[in-house]
RNA sequence: GGAGAGAUGGCAGAGUGGUCGAAUGCACCGGUCUUGAAAACCGGCAUGGGUUUAUAGCCCAUCUAGGGUUCAAAUCCCUAUCUCUCCGCCA
């Protein structure tokens, strides 16, 4: 959610950074609503200040035993006068609230500013992508060599963009993700964290899934007037982020960083056709997620570690990747800068999406009440937040079993990982 | 699943219809005292919103949430959520 006062003091200049994103915001009916609201708020409060004076000395008068028939009778239908103008302004605030709640986050300045993922920049490559002298084979075909990809079961149990994994396949899936939250939590300084999987409406509002992006989400209950019952977490962005929900975090306690390892579940509504073949979209995949609550001077920096870490990650496994910043037109809902890293896929000769990492500002923060307090400040104010990927454990494996597949189908195991599979340096 | 109790400021905890946005204690901030600290004493200390040049004043709202009764609700009624105790069940 954007500061309230960008859409009532600025709202020609903000609508034009909104621009930049592809978001057209409704200046004139905005404009007239907010005309509207000022008024009515205005009158129903005087209106209420009335009784309450009026109700003050009948208490007053009562108290001192006097008769209280003639200010009763000055009440009148002040009731009915307030009722009505409550019930006007509540619908008006309503709707404002939920064009408030619509509006996509400002991006930065140093967001460059494009249409699409075509003018996303590219800011540095790590690694070379290795030569083989054989034809590669894509991570389904290895997957299925070592009886360790078994999508045909998945569709069976469950349908597709779901996988069965088995055996060194499914103990290196595994590993990836140990690997990366002992990473992060020895050498970066995150908190590890076990949290719930379903979250409730006001944490999806408060990381911005809501109200926009339902359809994206599964829900444990068809929509309805009274709600979509709990939803499965489509990252822990959301349960990490919601921690700070409500809260006043002491300055002291900042940087708070946190990572967890989740399952993530993404209904990927819209997306038919896309990547159907093997891991890259899955209804269900892991994830391990970084989060950092910070101070907003210290926001910029903080993404930039952040990406650093996520990339870390790659480096340890000797995966090559690249980053790239994101356009305007690119960007999430909530993110006001984000960086995507890249790993390079051999089969697919490309490289593809492994984490994106995001500085939200006081987007989520102000959704959801998420505070610090200042030993010199007086009030308690926003925190920004953050959050990447540490990586897609599902997209890890992938570029794993492609990046060190060998002419026999076998699969190095990279160094890195080794101590977390028993000391194996192959498989098959 | 059954029976009962409860939810008040950063925390603890008073308050059962009328100057209650809320006693008191702790914590926190400032001051006096002290070489310094502690103790003691004095003062301050909720949040959101509106209006405004103003983090000045004034006004509105907020005692889990949403409805209701009333001129007036922390206080009475209804519903939901959560917590605790006992019983049952259970990884």
């Amino acid at each position: 959610m954007l500061d309230p006062k960008f859409l009532r003091t600025e709202l020609e200049a903000t609508a034009e950074r909104l621009a930049t994103r592809g978001f057209i915001l409704d200046v004139g009916r905005l404009s007239q609503l907010e005309e509207k609201r000022k008024s009515l708020q205005v009158a129903t409060e005087e209106l209420q200040a009335s009784r309450n004076a009026i109700s003050k000395s009948i208490g007053q008068a009562k108290a001192k035993g006097e008769d209280v028939a003639p200010i009763m009778a000055q009440v009148g239908d002040l009731g009915a006068e307030l009722d009505s103008k409550k019930a006007e302004l509540a619908t008006l605030l309503d709707e404002l609230n939920a064009i408030a709640m619509s509006v996509p986050n400002l991006p930065d300045e140093s967001a460059p500013i494009g249409a699409d993922e075509n003018d996303n920049v590219e800011i540095r490559r790590w690694g070379e992508p290795k030569q083989f002298d054989f034809e590669v084979k894509d991570h389904v075909d290895l997957g299925e060599l070592h009886s360790g990809l078994d999508f045909k079961n998945a569709v069976k149990i469950t349908g597709s963009r779901f996988i069965v994994m088995k055996g060194q396949i499914a103990r290196m899936h595994r590993a990836l993700a140990q690997f990366m939250l002992d990473l992060h939590t020895n050498e970066h300084g995150y908190t590890e964290a076990y949290v719930p999987l379903l979250v409730n409406e006001d944490s999806l509002l408060g990381t911005g899934q809501l109200p926009k992006f339902g359809e994206d989400l599964f829900h444990t209950k068809p929509a309805t007037e009274e709600g979509q019952g709990l939803s499965l977490i489509p990252t822990a962005e959301v349960p990490l982020t919601n921690l700070a929900r409500d809260n006043i975090i002491d300055e002291d306690e900042l940087p708070v960083k946190l990572t967890a390892h989740t399952a993530c579940f993404r209904s990927e509504a819209g997306s038919y056709g896309r990547d159907t073949r093997g891991l890259i979209r899955q209804h269900q995949f892991d994830k391990v997620e970084l989060v950092q609550l910070v101070k907003p001077e210290d926001s910029m920096a903080a993404l930039e570690s952040l990406t650093q870490h996520a990339e870390t990650v790659l480096q340890k496994l000797g995966l090559p990747y690249r980053t790239v910043v994101l356009c305007t037109g690119d960007m999430g809902f909530g993110a006001a800068k984000t960086f995507d890293i890249e790993v390079w896929l051999p089969a697919q000769n490309t490289y593809r999406e492994i984490s994106s990492c995001s500085n939200m500002q006081d987007f989520q923060a102000r959704r959801m009440q998420a505070r610090y307090k200042a030993k010199s400040a007086k009030k308690p104010a926003l925190l920004h937040t953050l959050n990447g990927s540490g990586l897609a454990v599902g997209r890890t494996l992938v570029a794993v079993l492609e990046n060190y597949q060998n002419a026999d189908g076998s699969i190095t195991v990279p160094e890195a990982l080794r101590p977390y599979m028993g000391g194996m340096t192959q498989i098959g």
